[in-house]
DNA sequence: CAACACTATTGACAAAAGTCAAATTATGCT
DNA sequence: AGCATAATTTGACTTTTGTCAATAGTGTTG
């Protein structure tokens, strides 16, 4: 129908592809006058099919933008309790069932922290991203929603994971989407002695980068459970025997750069010399403090975390919640 | 009433119950992880017809945005043949399909005016609106949406109308809807003397309105044609009488205020001195001039009105936009 | 101008979504 | 507690939407 209009009207001017314009209209007969696809390919003279197709594409092409509004997400009653429990700014709470399986929980999880983002996150904010299996789902989650002069510094050095591209990777990523300077930590998350830490510190980059997270508004981590599976063991930033050791001492959970206790104290540990990361003291300056963070198993870890007030803002899932409220009584 | 998570604050809390969190949380399964309705019955443990249920609500309360991008409105290629011809800003086609009635056709225009409104006004802006059943249904259609320090100018005094609840309406929706400041203009469009109007003129409210109507950065207006169905006629701004002569005299359309003559020029009228509205000079002098009109019948007035250079920003339905593409060849 | 490589469109069928009255469950009131 | 009332959920059914292989249209090339 239109496109026999375009030869009619033979003024040399091609079809600038498929008129942007005639999907954005097929799309809002749909979306907003609330016709439904047959009635729409009556009216344009088209087989319903193409009315299908049409609409497919509009949203593929971005024409059409169905959002869920993250606002709407911290209305959760569950959420509600441990805001007040642990003196938290906000909670958002994902909820994907109990049916679903880890990873797909993982991932609604990670939209939803993407949309609390938004929330959560001002022009103008230096951003510290940590990584992980977790944070890497929240960067491909977030929409390519512009955020006025950020920036993105990774705090913990890069590490190869089987899980993960690369560490990095994370705070390139949520950089791209918020349209933010992003600043890397060209260093290993941990080193072979204690002197050649000491060293590297010393260089330039490193130096001015570890000088930048001592001043950021606002951060956004996973946190680590001790179990087997954990990322800290997977990643090599430490071996089973020391593992053992840090559990046997009492530790929790790990947080960026360190272990906590359940009662969220600092667990020193020698391995803190040889690490190129944020110290956990910085965190705590930091005025708003994302915890990202999905599974049971990491039950005990977000408490510790919580208790040690390292958290500002708190994205749980449902079933990880409900326990550690229960835990928590 | 959902209300009811508020109150149990400190139950054992076995089920999440129905609030915005949740809702939004089936809204993201839907719409962004892609499962379908029976899909998350399964994994949530309730039937399919609770979860259309809440995908329903979710919209309702607009916990769910489904919103069409205005900027890909303007890229139609019979528009972008308009603006070269008459080196307009932006074109907008509006497209409900050659077996859509008039009115329907009327409201898609106006859906499109709606969006492309937004893409035009800018935080600042202040902008003078006609009135008439088109900006009307622009009215009815402009989203929720704030568009910082605006202020809205009614351009041309009321009427009392058939086809309109009352004139100021339009001015004062679409302050509404964009969070604008609004002035409105309290006076009839048209009275009985010129001695009268005179008088009105240098009241001082009309007056402090009027002097605003100067130093507009934007109107928005539709265009009369001169047909006996045509608004002026029916709000009584003009007499049969009047309308065959303004005919014989090459009138083309109406402007808010004024006829014009098919080549776009003024055809000066002695309405002109008992009327209360914008000056035609005063639209020429305003950087903006958005102009929404849809109907075969119109062909002829918006044509007059493009050659007079009254506008910069038009918004057609798809019929007239090639009707006129094809007179002006 | 026939053969080719496209893309756009369609009809027929399968899958998913919407509806609604009935059943279930919570809530309010004496 | 016991009953009335209102809200929520559901099963069975209808309508709408999605899919996909077949077809029609368009432009290009030897």
């Amino acid at each position: 129908m239109l496109r026999k209009s375009n030869t009619e009207t033979e003024a040399g001017l091609s079809y600038s592809t498929k008129d942007e314009s005639y999907l954005a209209n097929v799309a809002l007969l749909y979306y907003q006058e609330g016709l439904n696809q047959g009635q729409i390919a009556d009216r344009l003279g088209l087989s319903r099919a193409t009315i299908v197709n049409y609409l497919k594409e509009g949203r593929d092409r971005g024409i059409v933008d169905i959002r869920v509004n993250g606002e709407s997400l911290r209305s959760s009653s569950i959420g509600q309790e441990l805001r007040k429990m642990f003196d938290l700014e906000d909670v958002y709470i994902a909820n994907s069932g109990p049916n679903s399986d880890p990873s797909s929980a993982l991932r609604q999880t990670a939209r939803v922290a993407a949309l609390a983002f938004y929330n959560i996150i001002e022009p103008g904010d230096v951003i510290g991203v940590a990584w992980g299996e977790t944070i890497k789902s929240v960067g491909e989650n977030l929409p390519d929603r512009k955020i006025d002069s950020t920036s993105v510094c990774q705090i913990i050095g890069s590490m190869e994971s089987d899980r993960l591209l690369s560490a990095e990777d994370c705070a390139i990523q949520i950089a791209n989407r918020i349209g933010a300077q992003c600043y890397t930590l060209h260093s290993p998350a941990i080193l072979s002695s204690k002197p050649l830490a000491q060293d590297l510190r010393q260089e330039e980059t490193i130096k001015a980068q570890l000088k930048r997270l001592k001043n950021l508004n606002a951060i956004i981590t996973s946190v680590g459970d001790l179990s087997d599976s954990t990322h800290i063991l997977s990643s090599g930033i430490i071996s089973e025997k020391d593992l053992e050791k840090i559990k046997d001492e009492g530790g929790a959970g790990w947080l960026c750069s360190g272990f906590i206790q359940a009662d969220g104290s600092k667990l020193p540990h020698q391995l803190q010399e040889r690490m190129i990361a944020i110290q956990l003291e910085d965190i705590l300056k930091t005025p708003k403090r994302i915890l990202v963070a999905s599974g049971l198993k990491k039950d005990l870890a977000v408490l510790a975390a919580l208790k040690g007030k390292f958290v500002t803002h708190a994205i749980l899932d449902y079933e990880l919640a409900k326990a550690i409220l229960e835990k928590s009584r």
